[in-house]
DNA sequence: ATAAACAAGTTTACAAAATAAACCAAATAT
DNA sequence: ATATTTGGTTTATTTTGTAAACTTGTTTAT
């Protein structure tokens, strides 16, 4: 029988987020922006709901006298993540 | 750069219809409602959208005086799935 | 024979989610 | 000085998912 999906990683721009995130040590706001293609008010709503449920931390600071929005994943992040991707491979059949 | 995922797949219920189709020659409507553990209403909708984009066909007959409904997937169906199956293991990096 | 309960779906109304447009504050370019 | 760009956030709209309610017919109990 198919176990249920994590909905908050079941969801394209989330799930980009997160893969981006699981192999590398920190990315910011406008990394994110660029490589998932995401409109800047969606990322940001999608970065608020991952901070929420503790997958990723944000972190606010500054490059010379821009904002910088960092993020990194979190360890139940990771697990979340590492979990859904178990649970998906039933669904793909690999 | 992460590849759009095909929307009529990336759901879980359509992703678990379309899964437990790829490798059975048809399934009824009652035993994809008893396998994915949808309700009706949620199964039929998402039946319907599945046929109207032609990744299955849906026959009616009866079985017995029973109405039946039997499932197929398409050749479509199966290629889409296969292109959804290629492109999301790039998210989750398998 | 009639009513009650059940089976197989469909329709529809509602809730949740995704998305982009509009907005804001500060920095840089003209 | 002012127009444009950067780095975001907020909010309004659209899209989607979901289950409750309904329909049609069948079986079972009385």
């Amino acid at each position: 029988m198919l176990k249920e999906l994590n909905p908050l990683l079941h969801s394209e721009l989330r799930l980009g987020i997160m893969s981006m995130l699981v192999s590398v040590d920190s990315a910011d706001f406008v990394y994110l922006r660029t490589n998932t293609g995401a409109t800047a008010g969606n990322l940001s709503v999608q970065i608020d709901k991952l901070q929420k449920a503790g997958y990723i931390t944000v972190e606010k600071g500054f490059n010379g006298k821009m904002p910088r929005t960092t993020c990194r994943i979190t360890d139940a992040g990771r697990e979340a993540f590492r979990e859904y991707v178990e649970r998906i491979k039933e669904y793909l059949k690999i």
